[in-house]
Order: C-alpha cells, then structure tokens, then sequence
DNA sequence: TCACATTTGTCCGTATGTATC
DNA sequence: AGATACATACGGACAAATGTG
C-alpha cells in the first residue's frame, strides 16, 4: 500500500515538455527512424495547435538528447539523427569537470574498464570483427607512412574492441572514455604525437596478432602493457577559481555583429 | 600539416548556443554555483542584448544538460542545480532502447561494472563511507519493520559503495547502472517486492559484516552471490514495431484543456 | 549570376498560469 | 484576497541561411 508514487505531481508537465516526450516515442518505437525529416516548426505547431515558441523548446530537447539534428535552409528543418552516444559523452565530461575529477581517478577507471572490455571482446569478437580491427590497423599505418598522425583511427581501434564485445553498455561507457580522453589529449605538444602514435599503432597490431594467433594470456597481458597513463600534466579540466560568487551574478554580454 | 580540423565548421554556433555555453562555463568554472539564481529571463535578455526567446533557448539548453532547473512563481527564475548525474542516466536508457539492447546484455555488464566498482571500494572505503552504509542498512531495517518496501534504500547501497571506491566515474557509471534497473523493475508484480527486498537487505548486512570483520576474499564472494539478474520477463525496453515509416510523417495532435 | 521559395533564427508585444508576499 | 514577479505561451513580423530555377 504505502508504496512510493504518493507525491508525485511536485508540478505539471510542461507542454513542451510532453510535445518532446511524444516525438521521442515515436522515434524509440520505429515509427520515426534516423534519416526521416520531420515537418517544419509552423507545420508540427498547427499539428499539435500550439504556437511556434513551444514547438522550439521541444526541439532544443530532443536536440541535446540526440534525437535529432536541425539544418538551416530550404531544405532544411528537423532530422532524426542518432547522436545519443555524443550526447553522454558530452554529459561525462561535464559531470568530472563540474566536480573537479581527477586525471589520476580517470586513469584507474579507464584501466579498469578497458580491461573488461577487452576480455569480453576476446571472449566474443567474430570474423568481422577480427576483419575491421585488422583494417583499421592496416589504414592507421598507411597514414603514419604518409606522416599523417592518425590519432582518430588509433582510438577508433578501442571503440572497435568495445563493438566486438557484443555489450552495447560497454560501447557507451568506451565511447565516453575516448570522448574524456580526447579532452583531456587536446594541448598535448604536437612533436612528441606522431611518435606516440606510431608506437600506439605497434602495440595494436601486436593485440591483434595475439587475438588471432596467440594465446588468450598473452592477448590479456599485451593489452594491460598497452594501457599507459594520461600525463597529469595534460590535465585541463578547470579547477580554477574558488567560487565566492554566491547570490544574483551578472552576466557578460556578448559581442554580437548586426 | 594535413590534420584533421580541415572541415571544421559544418555550421556556424547559434546565438543561444553561445550563451548557454557561456553561462555554462560560469559555472563550470566556480563563478557561479549550485544555489545560486541566476537573473530572470527579461533580466538576461537585456544583458546580452539579445530577445528573450534567445535566452528561452539557452535555458532549454541548460535545463537538458542538468545544469540548472527553472522555478515559476514570483521567487522564481533559472536555478543553478547540478543534476548532470540524473541526465547521463536518461541518456543510457535512451541509448539502450534506441539499440533494443537486451536485458541479458545488461546483466552481463552490470554484473562485471559492480564488482569492479565494489573491489575498489573495498580498497577505499574510510570510516565515514562504512558508517553510512551502516545507516543505509539500518534505516532498510526500520522500515521493514513498518512493512514498507524501501526499495530505494535498497538501491542506494549501491550508490554508497560507488561514491566509497573514491571514483567519479563509477559514481557516474553505477548511477546509470542503477536507473537502467529501476526502469527495468517497474512493472514486478507487488507481492513478490517486498520478499525480495528483505533478502536484499540481509544480503546488504552480511557483505556490510564482511567489509569490516570479514577478509577481502569473503566480501568479495558475499557481493558476487548477491548480484542477482533481472529476470528477462521483465524486460520492457521497446522493440516492437518495424520502422516503415520513410518520409515526411504526420504527428497526432495533443488534446490540451484551454 | 540572380532572384525566389522555404525554413530556422530572432525580435517584439501581449496574455496567462503560478508562486510569493 | 490582492498585488507582484516570474516563466510560459501565443501571434505576427523580419533577418539569415540554403537550395532551386
């Protein structure tokens, strides 16, 4: 009887809020799908006859929760686009730079959780799987003899592990591991990358050698030597200022070309 | 020479883009803080010397992405609240339907994310973390006694040993974790609730017995037998229609009272 | 190259619902 | 209960961007 659920109408569901709610079923149950274009704002305000400004507040939702994306122009307007992942990634770095994380509590996690996240994919990568770790690692080094850096590839070699594990939970957590990486890697002395890269791109091929044709052991142990820290002194999630700025703020406006 | 950052800007950053991301750095930065009320739209709008549907936008923005929270009446007005964590968590569940991932799948990966996050709270847990795990159990206890389910303090133990491994990152991850299973337990038949919830809190109180008398290795067996799957008939996450929705779609109106 | 149509982005004015005093 | 202050919502208008003829 006493359950929960006595107090829950704290205030109504704003309407703009329940328009979102509504379009983001009809995507989650098929009925619209990445790719679709949904009508213009005026179109989707008389549809649901309401004015425009509460169409726009919908829209600004289900755009930062990556439902869609808006293109300006003629043929522009609301398109169902996937870009959920993007979005958390987003959330995760906010949330470590909002409580002042540490590069040393990232550097444990992302150990630990790679790890996981490997041993699955030994566990479950098939043929194809196998077939684009190979291939990213043959362009990684078409790159690097075309002294290109190949950062991008380089990292997508860890969100392939993450695929080949067949646990989509696991690609959400390596995607936002990547993403806080990246973040962390921007500033990073531009010489010392290319040579890093090309010895990232070494050990890759080695995994991969040792996922075909060594032992599960050796994959596992070739892959923990793999995983070097990030450098605390490429640590720039803010942490400056003490915050004594309690009460109304006054903004800075912004300089705007009319 | 020939990076990437070629093909940068796709499209120029909006106006309310802009804002909401420089009111986001105010607070990521400490100038403003969780508490802290910022000025009223009409207020904001004059300072950035734009309209107040800029400015609406912008807070939409905001709101989504957990950093503030909009209070009506005459006190109230945009509300600096970290609520990031509650985000990230709609955003896995989101992602998860949109990929009709399976309830095995999360079972797997909770199963491998809580036994990492309890070795490591095992190793970190100081005096106060053990204390409020104490309370947790006790207040459990006290309210079975009463015969109330108290399935969220259930639910918070968990919470507690995320936040004792000393890791932001599996305070994140296990937050998801744990909404992910809320969202899969609406909809278990009632009676068997409040059974399964006393089992849960003696299982609590053991591994609670194990982290202070016991050794590593007991805890460490105590927690593994405690992780229970989420039965898959419980599973709800989506999955029905087939998506042949292609093209421009009509959107039913809402039926709004005025 | 030059209009033209379409769609988002933006602004203003006004009205309403809600919470505080 | 009434006055006040705020977000919310409506309608109309123009500017900016983009694709088309």
């Amino acid at each position: 009887m006493a359950d929960a659920k006595l107090f829950e109408p704290i205030h109504k569901r704003r309407p703009f809020e329940q328009i979102a709610d509504e379009i983001k079923t009809l995507i989650l149950d098929g009925t619209l799908n990445p790719g679709d274009k949904l009508p213009s704002e005026p179109e989707i305000a008389s549809q649901f006859h309401v004015g425009r400004q509460t169409i726009r507040d919908a829209m600004r939702i289900l755009e930062q929760s990556g439902f869609i994306s808006i293109e300006l122009g003629a043929k522009g307007g609301p398109l169902v686009k996937d870009t959920i992942l993007h979005r958390i990634s987003g959330l995760f770095i906010d949330a470590l730079k909002m409580r002042r994380s540490s590069v040393e509590e990232f550097n444990v996690a992302r150990t630990e959780l790679e790890n996981i996240v490997f041993r699955h994919a030994l566990a479950n990568a098939d043929r194809s799987d196998i077939e684009a770790l190979a291939e990213n690692v043959r362009k990684t080094k078409d790159k690097l003899a075309k002294k290109e850096a190949a950062w991008d590839e380089n990292v997508e070699f860890h969100r392939l592990l993450a695929k080949a594990s067949k646990n989509y939970l696991f690609v959400i957590v390596m995607e936002a591991v990547c993403a806080i990486q990246a973040d962390f890697i921007i500033g990073t002395p531009k010489e010392s990358t290319i040579d890093r890269v090309r010895v990232t791109a070494e050990e890759h091929q080695k995994i991969l050698d040792a996922m075909t044709a060594g032992t599960r052991e050796e994959a596992m142990r070739l892959f923990d030597e793999h995983l070097v820290e990030v450098p605390a002194k490429y640590f720039r999630l803010f942490g400056k200022k003490t915050g004594q700025g309690r009460g109304n703020v006054e903004l800075e406006p912004t300089k705007r070309g009319r």
